[in-house]
DNA sequence: TATTATTGCTGGTATATACCCGCATTAAGC
DNA sequence: GCTTAATGCGGGTATATACCAGCAATAATA
């Protein structure tokens, strides 16, 4: 019948938009997305990096992080300076950065535990697997 | 810790991109997404919606839907006609549109069940009841 | 050392999405 | 019928993302 209104890729996709306003919804107070908290999040995991190690780390197009961290900068959560390499741009965490970080990790960890008592101990469970799953099924064009 | 490294949002947001990917590749042959297949499956069902009548159906924002639609239409996959009401604009399916509906169709059907597959049923029904917890869960502010 | 990679980032352009505001147009209430 | 609401759509602007092309700087190689 092939009726594309049941699209899991269209339904996975829909799923991450709600999630994504949610989360972003309790993190409204401390002038933060989700987004931005995850990066935040792994810069400060990996201390003072260029944006390709960030790009890396994330997972993300390094024109998309340069965009999203040049936001932050404007925010004043962020600051770049060049590295050694007059090539690269170092990202590190401003005091702002570091305080917002802490402050709203704990608003993060309430959506996020609040979100795995909802669905209980074994979804949760396989939501881990589904997604490697996902992750490990698309690598379609180029391995 | 609140390492928001394992953030489940972040995570089904990146399945979301990778199943988009994995989709749309199977699809190239025919020149279509899977947004679009997605969207010209809903007007195929609709028979002849207006824009609005399309964004509940699809639950895209009105605005978003109107700029996908206008993509449509230039490759000539949808005409767009003012209905009885002068403010309402209908679409429709061209012939161009149902043929590629038609022909798309079963690449959509191949992608969508080797993936199902691929989780095996017992996940693709868990799969299918934690999109629904989560898009219940989430509606936070504006219930 | 001089030429040729390679690396790192930015900018342009594109899709997919949202929100809000304003402009028509139609419907409702008086 | 005239004023006021409601409806439908488009445009502006924003985030989040990608790809590609190009520039600048460094490394590698001959």
């Amino acid at each position: 019948m092939s009726d594309a209104t049941h699209c899991l890729c269209i339904e996975v996709r829909s799923a991450a938009q709600k999630l994504t306003k949610l989360y972003d919804a309790a993190l409204a107070d401390f002038d933060i997305t989700i987004t931005q908290l995850s990066q935040l999040s792994a810069i400060r995991k990996l201390g003072a990096p260029t944006l390709t190690d960030l790009a890396i780390e994330t997972e993300l197009d390094r024109s998309t992080l340069g965009r999203n961290i040049r936001l932050m900068e404007q925010q004043g959560l962020v600051a770049m300076t060049s590295g050694q390499d007059a090539r690269t741009r170092v990202v590190k965490l401003t005091r702002k950065g570091h305080s917002t970080l802490r402050r709203a990790g704990p608003a993060w960890w309430q959506v996020q535990s609040s979100l795995i008592d909802q669905l209980g101990p074994e979804k949760r469970q396989l939501l881990q697997e589904l997604l490697s799953d996902i992750s490990g099924t698309a690598h379609p064009g180029h391995a």
